[in-house]
DNA sequence: GAATAATCGAGACGGTACGTCACGTCTTGGG
DNA sequence: CCCAAGACGTGACGTACCGTCTCGATTATTC
């Protein structure tokens, strides 16, 4: 007989549920074993601890989806749109996402593994907000989205971790009216 | 007899050395204790628990301090010294930023006390570094530093955190000729 | 200023109550100072440890007595009373006793004093007891007071230790009808 | 899997040994844990604790022998045998006694059970002595070998406990012809 | 009377053992 | 062969006492 499927998926969901309920450090492998009915063998034949298994729930079985952010007509809409989405998928998250730091901190293969989920390049969707203002014959220069990217993710990450202030529409709109549209603007002048 | 302050201090350098050398989750309070040839229960007399103590270790017993970075003469050697000098910082406390940042985000008040070290108002010193661009006559605008600093922090924090890559001088430059003086300029011919 | 009796007299107590309701090994000295109003070091300045102290206490400031039991004018009453007033100390008595008994099988010096207390001399109160029964003119022969006086102890003990059923009237009469005369009528007899 | 008898076996083993080698106070369940190449949540999930642990040793898995006391060919041999076979058997048990009485006094159920251990019907083998003197011609008259016992048990206990002398020979002739025969004639006496 | 010295309460100190909990491994019996 | 159940050895946790110690404050003698 092989790894039934079944219980991967039952195994996998009450991680998902214990990591959001009381967060990776109070989230004991019993209490796992437990709410999946499964054994603790059973855990372990699949994956080799605690770390490993929310490595893989978080990587391989959790889509982080940002919906593409809607086409507004106008480029700075569009941004605070952007913004606002990736607001909106860390916040829906938030739980398990700081359930989950501690172990990225420590343990750098889950720390590399997660960072290959949250940094798809779509995640933050700026790249055809870009196109679209090019389209609508916006002056945007020669912008290199990844660096767009990198500026989007980087206030919003440090908005979570570091000032802990709230990811509300005011924070979006100060961060595109303040920084984001003024650093497109200097971009698209220096590539002129 | 009142707390002896000459335990509190072994007791914090043995945690501090712990810290660095086998990171949180591996320090047990029974190590510390040999380290600092205290007991268990002057440990507890003073914290409730790991977390605790290495939170008020670091918020209250390690100065983060960044030495004010060197006056160049020219702005964008002042901005590499700075977002250099904020990478020092926060490489050579790595390994213990690194093991503290579970309590962090489990830890409310921790959290708060926390930010409030990280953050001091000079922490990247990029306030001054536009003061003497300003006295040499360089355009600089009306540049709010708060706003600045909060850039410069982002950027290496997700450096640091997200992405993983290394703080060296490659990003630091990356970081300045790219997004810094771009936004700066850009602040300064909006004020214009 | 010499050490304050009154002080002596707060432990003391403290002690008995203590003893009392929890027992030896559940009595902390921590406990004791509390409840005395009196500290730690005034306890260890007078005694060396718990067992000591509890030993002076049963020792030294407790008295077991026994009421001398009633001249009723019939040597088996006066032996029913004599059983019956050793039974009643031992169970007036009986949470110390119970309390302070495991010291006694592990601390060899505390067992020697504590003997030397409850094994006083008169402590059965059955030597004039015989001796009323001699002037009454009834047969007592060379009856031997302390092995008189050990059986009834025996009986008694064995009672309370070994089978645990209660030091009632009946038992009392028990061994008197069914043991101590019988001894009493072989001695006298045998001397005879 | 159920629990592992050999694991009991071997904890139990453990634990007498150091009973018998530090008594019962100075003996802790790691050195058990230890000695058992156990682990004490193995101990912990059977037992409650140390008391119960001992207790249950005690009770359950230690055999109180008394060899049968050899037939002399006269009652008086016979009698001290008898008592010297008691005597043995306490004198050999003597540390895990001592180190036992503690729970004994405090937990009434131990203290039952206990009893019921030490009090077995032919503990002190003096039913077939009265029986072979009785075959033998002598006169014994109606002896109730239970109160026999009562007074055998009783002393040996009293001597062990209370007045702490040894339990030797002369112990043992001193019972025999002091009280044991005098006792047995006045019975036989009575029933004539 | 002021100075001296011992005792007081309070409680911190380095230790040791406690009983609990989670880890990751291993064993059993059923499907 | 996998499964659930759960016992196993290991080791850290946080608590409770032990007996020692160091504090100021409060006395009672001594000068």
């Amino acid at each position: 007989m092989r790894l039934d499927p079944s219980r991967e998926r039952a195994i996998l969901d009450a991680t998902q549920e214990l990591l959001s309920e009381v967060g990776f450090d109070r989230m004991s492998i019993d209490q796992i074993a437990r709410r999946a009915s499964a054994s603790k063998a059973t855990i372990y034949r699949r994956w080799p601890g605690k770390e490993a298994l929310v490595a893989d729930l978080i990587c391989n079985h959790i889509k982080i989806d940002v919906p593409p952010p809607p086409d507004t007509g106008s480029m700075r809409e569009d941004l605070v749109g952007a913004v606002t989405g990736f607001c909106e998928v860390l916040r829906r998250r938030h739980d398990m996402i700081f359930g989950l730091l501690p172990s990225l901190l420590t343990n750098a293969s889950l720390a590399a593994a997660l960072r290959g989920n949250l940094r798809r390049p779509d995640v933050t969707g700026t790249a055809p907000l870009i196109e679209r203002a090019r389209e609508r014959g916006e002056p945007v220069g020669r912008i290199d989205p990844a660096r767009l990217r990198t500026v989007v993710e980087a206030l919003v990450w440090h908005r979570l971790l570091v000032t802990g202030e709230p990811l509300d529409r005011e924070f979006a709109e100060e961060a595109v009216d303040g920084t984001l549209l003024p650093l497109i603007r200097s971009w698209t002048g220096a590539g002129v």
